[in-house]
DNA sequence: TTGTAGGCGTTATCAA
DNA sequence: TTGATAACGCCTACAA
């Protein structure tokens, strides 16, 4: 069990190296010996050992993928594009699960280093100092996901946030809504809160809309509770609105919740459109109409990005990815 | 840049045998040279090799996961609890999707029997002889979630999906429900698929009910769309009925939609209960009466029992899990 | 308390 | 076409 090149060498009555020649299809042996080791390997059952390989290649196959968390429909499906791409290129994917708290990213990316992995993606997540240092102590491609550093020049593949909020709200406006309110997350972020938030404002302006702050709902997070309160607090507050811009689809559906719980139909008495696209879009009744991001793309497309930079140790042009809305059932027009 | 043992020895004065005491905290050495030789590490930004560490120690601290889809919460979720626990002991997780299609899987059990993964964990998949063949080779701990195999004896944790089933629908019953259907997912799937419905079947029969095939719909998976099929099924045939058991959340979010476009309310002309309790169940409007799996903590279980086979050497017992019902918005009582 | 040296399973450089 | 042999970076007897 798990034997290694020697015995099979010693098997076949070869020397190691030209077991090595056979299995790395270098050149130097002869058809007769390559079946007579191919032979016993099969026999032996015989598996290289990729820790050895990888010490003396410097290389081991695997990426490592930072992510907030595996277990919601954003992340995961960000994930999955990631694995297909790295897997069809006979990668490997650690997964390092940050959670919330910072802490734990330092300590993946110390184990990280350590194991030698081949590269780096982030997935959402705010690149500080520290981190910079250890992946820059590295010395291996990285990539961002649905995020960016203004600090560093690290390449990212995301959508245009701001460009997006502005098409969403845009959407709203055409179909004739003026009382727009928006549930935007956690405004502080300054990557997927802002932006948005900006955008959303500036589609405001553009069509000669009024802006009202107080119609801006602030929330800690991008979560369905969230949703649920910020659509507590807009009934609370008496917003007078016809339509909502939600900064997720997580944020839209709690609000749908409420909204629901409260008697107001969707999309009749209010309109509402969300932000990702997720599964949770479709899923839901009514379906929620979205921006959508490509996500499975953005996960293909960053694993694409990493293996380029590896290759031809080049450094890559950021990609922004095409926003789209995906037009369901949650939005009323005023027209027609 | 990626200083060895070596350096940090040559620097510190000292030989690398004292250095890999202090790294390893062994005994041998005086406080003086610890201080110093920790010093120079830190200078030198050194980070011990795992992969050299590995060769030698035969671990990797690392284990691997196969799962068919991270993009779906179910699977998702328990991910999220294995990596929590893995992470927790100091273990990283490489995540294989095997999709839905089998070659795979035997590709992804050899790359991680290259890599001298310490312990694999199967989430949801059928173990076929030649799976086993190879994790029999392997000679590591194996453990299943939400799976078993009759033929091989590999510790599993799950919850009784027949006893599941039963609870379900008895509980339906008990609430006054006499016609009643199943959305069974896929059928002829041995490990979630038969026995559901064989509760389903003797929930019925220990009531007294009538048991009639027609009212057993058999989809090809477990997934939305298949719960939409179903439900339009279900009209098509026009079954004279008041409650469905859906075998998962999604089957039962899909019969929903259909059910809301066809203007049937629920729950007041048509009850509904899923089954996993994912997020998507207390997401969904109305939020979905369902049967919980704790999915996050089958994932740590599972995690908690790899390691522990991995210390004692010795077989574990299998877990099962207990289930229980999550009562939300989707079931009407006939009684009070 | 410290150092020397052999070995973990490979690949790669020489010779032969 | 082949085979020794020196790395790769680390751990661990065994000596000192």
């Amino acid at each position: 069990m798990n034997s290694t090149i020697k015995d099979v060498a010693r098997k076949a009555n070869v020397s190691i190296a030209t077991v090595s020649r056979i299995l790395n299809n270098k050149t130097g042996f002869s058809e007769k010996t390559k079946k007579k080791v191919l032979r016993v390997i099969e026999e032996l059952g015989y598996q290289p050992n990729a820790l050895a390989r990888g010490l003396i290649n410097k290389n081991t196959q695997t990426i490592g993928v930072l992510i907030p968390t595996v277990s919601n429909m954003f992340a995961s499906e960000i994930l999955s594009g990631i694995e297909k791409h790295a897997n069809d290129l006979g990668y490997s994917v650690i997964v390092c699960n940050t959670g919330s708290i910072g802490k734990r990213t330092i300590d993946y990316l110390q184990v990280l280093s350590e194991k030698r992995v081949d590269g780096v993606i982030i997935v959402s997540e705010f690149i500080y100092d520290d981190y910079h240092k250890i992946l820059n102590d590295m010395d291996i491609p990285v990539v961002l996901v649905s995020t960016i550093s203004l600090e560093f020049p690290i390449p990212y593949v995301k959508v245009d946030d701001r460009h997006a909020a502005f098409t969403a709200t845009n959407y709203l406006i055409k179909k004739g809504h003026t009382k727009i309110a928006m549930i935007a997350g956690d405004a502080k972020d300054p990557l997927a809160g802002k932006p948005r938030i900006e955008g959303f404002k500036s589609a405001l302006l553009s069509s000669g809309l009024q802006i009202n702050e107080d119609y801006i709902i602030d929330c800690q997070t991008f979560s369905h509770e969230d949703g649920i309160k910020a659509m507590e607090e807009i009934l609370q507050k008496q917003l007078d609105i016809t339509a909502i811009f939600a900064s997720s689809d997580e944020l839209a559906v709690g609000a749908m919740s409420v909204a629901y719980r409260n008697g107001i139909k969707i999309p009749d008495q209010l309109s509402i459109i969300g932000y990702d696209n997720t599964k949770l879009a479709e899923m839901i009744i009514p379906s929620l109409t979205t921006v959508a991001q490509p996500l499975f793309d953005m996960g293909v497309v960053a694993a694409t990005m990493l293996f380029e930079i590896k290759e031809t140790g080049e450094v890559i042009q950021s990609r922004i990815m095409s926003h789209e809305i995906v037009e369901r059932e949650t939005v009323r027009s005023y027209f027609s």
